[in-house]
DNA sequence: CTGACTGCAAATAGTTTGCATGACG
DNA sequence: CGTCATGCAAACTATTTGCAGTCAG
């Protein structure tokens, strides 16, 4: 766990965003869990300590945390999209079962390479990468088998 | 361009689907187009040529179409997915700028190493994988610095 | 104090489903 | 002809916005 709470607080204050129970306790549940969260996820988590906190909240604290990098968003495919902190090395990836939706995060990637000749051809000024594997877990293999 | 109309409609049949005028539509409004298209964004140009098509339809059949693996999803942020032929390779990536939402493609890379590797240590079964880039493509790098 | 934050309710946007009709094979 | 496909309307889900009251700094 890089970020801890009170640093992220002190982006959010330089930055001059205020800083509520709410937002401590959104804060919180992200950065507690290991997991890629849902939007209603967070709110539900958050809600089990400090009922009575808005979806609304967690939906425009989860847009600021966003915006200054500090989580980072995922499609994992359907209509959802899901959050996490973001690793100090600016990108992580992941392993997601097509099944049952499990994702494993991992980080160690050689794409610099890739990424300098692609930023030469184009022209563009590359940010950032997202790398998802697809497949299936161990468990869902031998489900599959079963069947 | 590599699947053909008729290749298409060859595979749809062999599953049990039957080709309507509908369906056509859709199919070439997808081929004929080299960019990644939003469900709305196709159902548009399908009603140019054929107007009457329900919107409900294009779901439908980029559902089976995206099955049977001939066409591939992508999230690229917001709330949109969008859809474009596979590539033969079985995979493609996307270099996306995230001021204007230009998608560039590109094919060639080397991540066979890497997903040997994560295969082995999670023992997954990896059925394809999704790499995008993002940044800022020329033109929005200019304007960026003119700000 | 004051601007930023919150929660509610309502509005949107995107997608899915139920059902009667229509058409491919 | 039977089965699958279509289009409409309605249902749903996820997300965003307007607004009046509240609170951190």
């Amino acid at each position: 766990m890089i970020y801890t709470e009170k640093k992220i607080e002190k982006i959010l204050r330089q930055r001059g965003c205020k800083i509520t129970p709410q937002r401590r306790a959104i804060l919180s549940a992200i950065i507690h869990s290991r997991e890629h969260l849902a939007p209603a996820a967070i709110h539900k988590k958050v809600c089990q300590e400090h009922p009575g906190v808005g979806l609304v909240t967690v939906y425009r604290t989860l847009e600021i945390l966003s915006e200054l990098g500090l989580i980072c968003e995922m499609h994992a495919g359907g209509n959802c999209r899901s959050y996490m902190m973001r690793r100090p090395s600016g990108h992580h990836h992941h392993l997601i079962c097509s099944d049952c939706g499990t994702v494993i995060d991992f980080t160690d990637c050689d794409l610099g390479e890739l990424e300098r000749r692609l930023s030469k051809e184009t022209s563009f000024k590359i940010n950032g990468h997202l790398l998802e594997f697809l497949g299936q877990c161990r468990n869902c293999c031998k489900e599959t088998v079963i069947r």
